[in-house]
DNA sequence: AGGGAAAGTCAACAACTGTTCACTAACGCA
DNA sequence: TGCGTTAGTGAACAGTTGTTGACTTTCCCT
């Protein structure tokens, strides 16, 4: 009668034994976003009631990560793999040649939107999270100004960049864009004149960057 | 014997009755900002552990504040009248007419190092804290775009910006500022050649956007 | 000189925290 | 078919949390 404890209950069953405790690991990782949403930060999560929005017992959590600084660098990854699956998308479509700036920031920030709960994450832990946390993201933010300045360096207009200039306009143009993002996340969701607003806005600021760029002459490396 | 409970054994003493006052309510806030340096964050701290690392029992606290979020509202008065006084000195210096980013640049990154406990603080909440802390922040950084924007106006350089180009440009300016502020604030304390390198490179950034500004064209507003 | 106001103390509360332990039950390999 | 491995349970622990109430002591005004 009572064999089964869990399956008989739960909707979503099946599965090897290793697929279920993936499964387990991702319900955990999606509460501790989902409880992310507003106004929490990750340090002031606690395990149990990450465990309990995870349908977990707390005890069950350490089955999956060492404790909750575990979870976040989880998390990093997580958010970051998310993101570079947009740049190798972004990457291997056909570039347009005009309009390049507003495809680009169209893209970026439909796509911070439909993964909000990850890029608030981002956001938020970049600056205030715990020290092996923080630090992985800066590293992730670095490789990522880096595989845009490897981008630009192609484009005829910036022929006169040396690499560490272009390395400066790239963490620029990274800048921008987060700020942008925060503005996402942060606005009315959907109210769609609003977020046309904070997308020519950066539209903008992104022209003047380039247009700076087109001037830019760098001192002689010697 | 016993008649006088603080005053025989506290170091500093003396002053009428609501200036004493003051200073407890100044010892907390002191309290909280240095629990904040580090890897802790607002949300994080409990009004407990304030108390008692102002020198005072948790039930006096509320004599000062409601609780946790208004203490953190009177961190953000506090942090940016500290930033609004260097405005002012800033605005009432002699113009440099020459090296004017450069010289903004050191002025402002150092004076946000010898402040880092206050800077941290907004760097961290701006993003992560409770919503009217949040929304007080981004209000105060609002007012610096406008401030800047103004200033920015008389430039002969910028001619051809129309009032809300203006404001997207200083919006721009103040990004990049902040961004910079975090990793001197994230920097290894004191280390000059480090420091250094962030200074070029901030100014670097900001000739590159001062470059496109001089080449603007706003669209004719009609 | 005396009395009201108020900053601060102390003790208690119910709720919640991280972590541990012995346990149960299901899976998958032999 | 059985048996070890292991994800998940439930209970217990010692601390810490926010908040309250009744208290003491000091200041300041009349």
């Amino acid at each position: 009668m009572k064999i089964r404890k869990k399956s008989d209950e739960d909707a979503e069953v099946g599965g090897g034994r290793d697929e279920r405790k993936q499964r387990t690991r991702r319900a955990l990782m999606d509460a501790a976003l989902h409880l992310l949403e507003g106004e929490r930060s990750f340090s002031s999560l606690s395990l149990r009631e990450v465990a309990k929005a995870g349908g977990v017992v707390p005890a069950a959590f350490y089955r999956h990560f060492t404790g909750m600084e575990d979870l976040g660098l989880a998390l990093i990854d997580d958010s970051f793999s998310t993101l570079h699956e947009l740049m190798r998308e972004a990457r291997s479509m056909p570039a347009p040649t005009s309009n390049l700036i507003a495809n680009s920031v169209q893209t970026f920030l439909r796509y911070a939107q439909a993964h909000r709960l990850q890029f608030q994450f981002i956001a938020k832990e970049r600056v205030s999270g715990s020290s092996p946390v923080r630090l992985g993201i800066r590293k992730e933010i670095r490789l990522w100004v880096s595989e845009l300045a490897a981008d630009l360096a192609p484009f005829p207009n910036l022929k006169s960049f040396n690499g560490e200039d272009l390395r400066m306009m790239a963490g620029l143009v990274v800048n921008t864009v987060m700020a942008a993002t925060e503005l996402v996340l942060d606005a009315d969701t959907q109210d769609p004149s609003e977020m046309l607003r904070i997308h020519r806005h950066t539209e903008k600021q992104l022209m003047l960057i380039f247009l700076g760029a087109s001037q830019w002459k760098s001192a002689a490396t010697r």
